[in-house]
DNA sequence: CAAGGCATGTAAATCGTTACATGATTTA
DNA sequence: TAAATCATGTAACGATTTACATGCCTTG
């Protein structure tokens, strides 16, 4: 249901391909949101038939004509209202990787470990990733309509940082609470 | 992909309805896995057909009888082997407030603080509601067979209240810049 | 006496993934 | 020369939600 919101989003910031805009999910939101291009091409060409993005063909050789879209004045009236509905409070999440934990204690002491170091390593290369995502920000900060998308974009950033400190310190834990108790 | 998984890892606990199934979901994974009952039951016949699980009808007066599942020995080997499987280590998730506050700077500094005053407000009161949880889990505790699942159950109990915790911090901070700099 | 819990399910619609289809250009 | 990147899409399938359908019992 959020797609067509996402999309907006991305395409307020400035025009884009469906090609772009699955760039800059891989590369900024994939922590908390994602989608493929079949899924993003087609939902495009519903914002389009509602009028609320615009799409410019720009001819190429070799390759399939680019389709830059833009946002409309009224994608962005659509946008703001959806940034400002309210959010009930459950907040429904779906992790295999807590699934998988949640029920890790069927398993052999040996195998619960060798599945909690694979994923305290996955969990450390996550974090060593958030550089790339620090460079975008500051870029965006510097230009001059995105300075207070970007200070948002620097404060989540910094609490995913400080979530995924949290998870590796909770892995190594785990790991010496299980070599000893079980 | 992964609801059938849920559905044998919780009747590996004890048998249970559909219904129950439900009601265990919403009180300890509801934080990262959940369904809706209409999904549970078809789910459930899908698995009794390839034999993961069986069925014991208790007739019951003014109710629809009851459908007591219970998991089979190749349910639970089918259980373990997915226990088993490694990760792969992209992990991904899709939360409506992290999307929410990604966009969040376009709109105006006081309509961005009622947004995250309300949001602090939301993760405050998912705090307070894991007392529930704790109880359930230390009663596993005592559970002969149990014991050392509820030490998996412990553990990423500990993790969930540290994230919560991290999560009010950040809010609370969060605030405090957007009154400032904005 | 209304609301919520108990207890089952089906049907339709929507959301999301996987597989298919094409083909030039750049990089290793 | 094989793989990745650029660039578009469609079709089939699977997962999930929403709406429909029933009806008693318990609690406030």
């Amino acid at each position: 249901m959020s797609l067509p919101n996402v999309i907006l989003g991305f395409l307020n910031v400035e025009p884009m391909t469906g090609y772009d805009l699955k760039k800059n999910m891989d590369h900024s939101t994939q922590l908390f949101w994602h989608a493929k291009l079949s899924q993003i091409y087609p939902t495009l060409k519903q914002l389009e038939t509602k009028g609320l993005v615009k799409a410019k063909v720009v001819p190429q050789k070799g390759k399939p004509n680019k389709k830059i879209y833009s946002i409309t004045k009224a994608g962005r009236r659509d946008l703001i209202t959806w940034l400002n509905e309210p959010l009930d409070e459950s907040n429904p999440i779906k992790s295999a990787v807590f699934l998988r934990l949640f029920f890790l204690g069927v398993l052999d002491k040996e195998d619960i470990l060798s599945q909690l170091r694979c994923q305290l390593e996955a969990q450390r290369a996550r974090l060593k990733r958030t550089r790339q995502a620090e460079i975008i920000i500051q870029e965006a900060g510097q230009t001059p309509g995105l300075a207070q998308q970007a200070l948002m974009w620097d404060l989540l950033h910094q609490l995913g940082k400080l979530q995924m400190q949290t998870s590796v310190q909770w892995f190594e834990k785990a790991i010496l609470v299980v070599e000893k108790r079980l």
